[in-house]
RNA sequence: GCCUCGGUAGCUCAGUUGGAUAGAGCAACUGCCUUCUAAGCAGUAGGUCAUGGGUUCGAAUCCCGUCCGGGGUACCA
């Protein structure tokens, strides 16, 4: 049991019999003692002063002294101002270290047929160009909260909705017909996502040349833009598309199926997957026909020129379009019918979707429109809101190729990670592959924890001179705690030590104490990010964790011991923290080496 | 204009439902490898928590105003 209930428990029980007074549980605030004072939890006394009718000091030693009373683990207390700091009993700690060791699976909930189904949206990539840094932040958040869902025990569905069809496909279409001389990824030896993104940025070159010459000529800008034969051009392909045109229906999955070919290798070297897989060009017609049924229902409104809206002033949002004058549908439409689907297809209980904060509006009115429509779960739907991606020149446009490109950043990565491990002599025991295999784990861990440790709802500056860092508060350093803890159980293992989970100490020290009781938060740690939607609450405690274990290494020798019992005691916290860093980074979806 | 999110050390970021002297890493400087992996450990220096008020035993945290920045704002996604 936790600790924690109990001492609440018992002070409520104090403030009872010393003051006759109730409280709620609430105001019970128990938090750890700061490293500074003596003691393991700390209870602040200034919400009972008014009970008490008594000065802060006081207050505390009266519930200090019934804690110590009526309380067994409570061993002793010290007052502090209004701070009442509690000694825990150190076999109570021992206990829960034994249940880290023994317990395969400490600190994650399974998840069982009644559990609550969460389908997480993630990833949700158009398919005219490759994926940058912004998606990998994307991916990986997509990917990191439906694995900490699972490890609070629900059942997940990792879902992608794959923006198949629309103007931007076209663009890169257009462009390809004018310009590609056809060019494939088999005769250019090019990624099929690049070479399509490639094409979209051919077709921006040529549109704003366009829009410029319009310009001159003396047209407005908004005039030029609608204009330019490349936008003309590119908007018929979209209504031939959406005719069934049969030329332009094959080029369209022609040139889909190149960038799913160059997706599928992006996914897999992000280490990222989905369950099931949604098309607009599948949903967007059930969307579609959503939109239509309002509109008979007199849900919607239609103007003269046959477009379709939706009047949300009385929500205190805006008239939102649902389908263009000339019958084609916009982002919003498919959204109204992939959701449709998603709940025909999976008794769904939380529905997420991991997008930009760019798109926070977008979600506010997809909400209403869904409970417009009659859908039960329309107004409980949660947007995952992310902030940016910012590089130092400012923001990425993939228009006009400023942007970091995923395979690329991944592939640069992997040569530092190279270069530092033979800059330092590591891995040279090691055979190619299993080296080849480890600067790739960690190039990974570096990028996946530099982006997953930082408050997924702010912006985030990523700089590629110097984000890219092996020291410190990063992937690799606990990576590489790790595999020293590994390194240290493997010589225990050669030389035959047993490591048992019975633990008799007569004494713990400060720094072991600190760890065990840092093991000891893991399944709150687990618990609030699941809550909180945080990766970066598993990534920063796990870099605490192993922050403490390394200064615990480092002023203590494990298999140097002579007392076989502190050696045993020793070898369990080693084999503790690597379980528990394992455990915590998986959910981040960062692999740990055996060496580095 | 309106809506919305943000502003913490030179840089990148933490900071639990308001709690003790605001923390890390990077960069700079100084120590520590014949001993379990120095991608490590220890130390020095670095702060008007944008700013002005307010709420209270107590505010980086809550409320109001101001300044600065990001995003959104009816036929892009």
């Amino acid at each position: 049991m936790r600790i924690e209930n109990n001492i609440q428990d018992a002070v409520l029980q104090a403030i009872k019999s010393l003051y006759e007074s109730e409280v709620n549980a609430a105001q019970v605030q128990l938090q750890n003692t700061r490293k500074d004072f003596e003691g393991d939890i700390t209870l602040v006394v200034f919400p009972f002063l008014r009970l008490s009718k008594k000065s802060p000091e006081i207050t505390a030693e009266e519930i200090g002294t019934f804690l110590q009373e009526n309380v067994d683990l409570v061993e002793s207390f010290n007052v502090i101002k209004g701070f009442l700091n509690l000694v825990i009993d150190k076999n109570y700690w021992l206990n829960i270290l034994s249940e880290v060791y023994s317990d395969e699976n400490f600190g994650l909930k399974a998840a069982d047929e009644n559990s609550e189904l969460l389908m997480v949206e993630y990833s949700s990539p158009n398919t005219n160009k490759p994926l940058h840094l912004g998606h990998i932040r994307n991916n990986l958040l997509g990917f990191s909260i439906a694995e900490i869902a699972k490890a609070n025990g629900k059942q997940v569905v990792k879902t992608n909705i794959v923006n198949d069809r629309g103007i931007h496909i076209c663009k890169s279409m257009y462009a390809w017909q004018q310009w590609g001389n056809g060019k494939t990824p088999e005769n250019s030896g090019m990624k099929g996502d690049h070479l399509v993104g490639e094409f979209y940025v051919e077709f921006d070159k040529h549109y704003k040349a366009e829009i410029a010459e319009l310009v001159e000529k003396g047209l407005s800008k908004e005039e030029a833009e609608n204009q330019a034969p490349s936008i003309l051009a590119a908007r018929e392909l979209l209504r031939k598309w959406e005719a069934k045109d049969h030329e332009t229906v094959e080029l369209w999955k022609t040139m889909n199926n190149w960038v799913y070919e160059g997706f599928d290798v992006t996914y897999k070297s992000l280490g990222v997957d989905f369950d099931k897989i949604y098309y607009e060009s599948d949903t967007y017609l059930v969307g579609k026909e959503e939109v239509l049924r309002g509109l008979r229902e007199g849900i919607f409104y239609q103007k003269d020129d046959n477009s379709v809206w939706a009047d949300l002033s009385a929500d205190g949002l805006d008239q939102k379009i649902l389908l263009r004058s000339d019958g084609t549908s916009v982002y919003m439409t498919q959204d109204i019918g992939t959701a449709k689907m998603r709940f025909n297809d999976y008794t769904i209980d939380k529905m997420v979707y991991v997008v930009g904060n760019e798109q926070n509006y977008h979600f506010q009115v997809l909400a209403q429109l869904l409970d417009k429509l009659g859908f039960s779960w329309g107004k409980d739907l949660y947007h995952f809101s992310y902030g940016m991606v910012e590089l130092p020149s400012g923001k990425m446009k993939s228009r006009e190729g400023t942007v970091v490109d995923a395979d690329d950043l991944m592939d640069q990565m992997t040569e530092v990670a190279r270069k530092m491990s033979e800059e330092l002599g590591k891995l040279e025991t090691l055979s190619g592959d299993e080296a080849e295999k480890t600067f790739r784990m960690i190039a990974l861990g570096a990028l996946k924890y530099f982006i997953l440790k930082v408050d997924p709802r702010k912006n985030m500056m990523f700089n590629p001179e110097d984000s890219i860092d092996f020291n410190g508060n990063t992937g690799p350093f606990i990576q590489y705690t790790y595999a020293r803890i590994q390194s240290v159980l493997r010589k225990a293992a050669d030389k035959q030590i047993a490591i048992s989970s019975n633990l008799k100490i007569d004494s713990i020290s400060e720094k072991e104490k600190e760890l065990l009781k840092r093991l000891s938060l893991f399944p709150s740690v687990v618990q609030e990010a699941g809550d909180n939607y945080s990766p970066a609450i598993i990534a920063n405690y796990c870099y605490e964790l192993v922050k403490e274990f390394n200064q615990f290494y480092h002023d203590h020798s494990i298999l140097g011991v002579d007392d076989a019992a502190v050696m045993n005691f020793r070898l369990v916290i080693a084999t503790a923290v690597g379980k528990v860093v394992k455990s915590g980074m998986n959910l981040l979806g960062i692999e740990m080496p055996e060496r580095m």
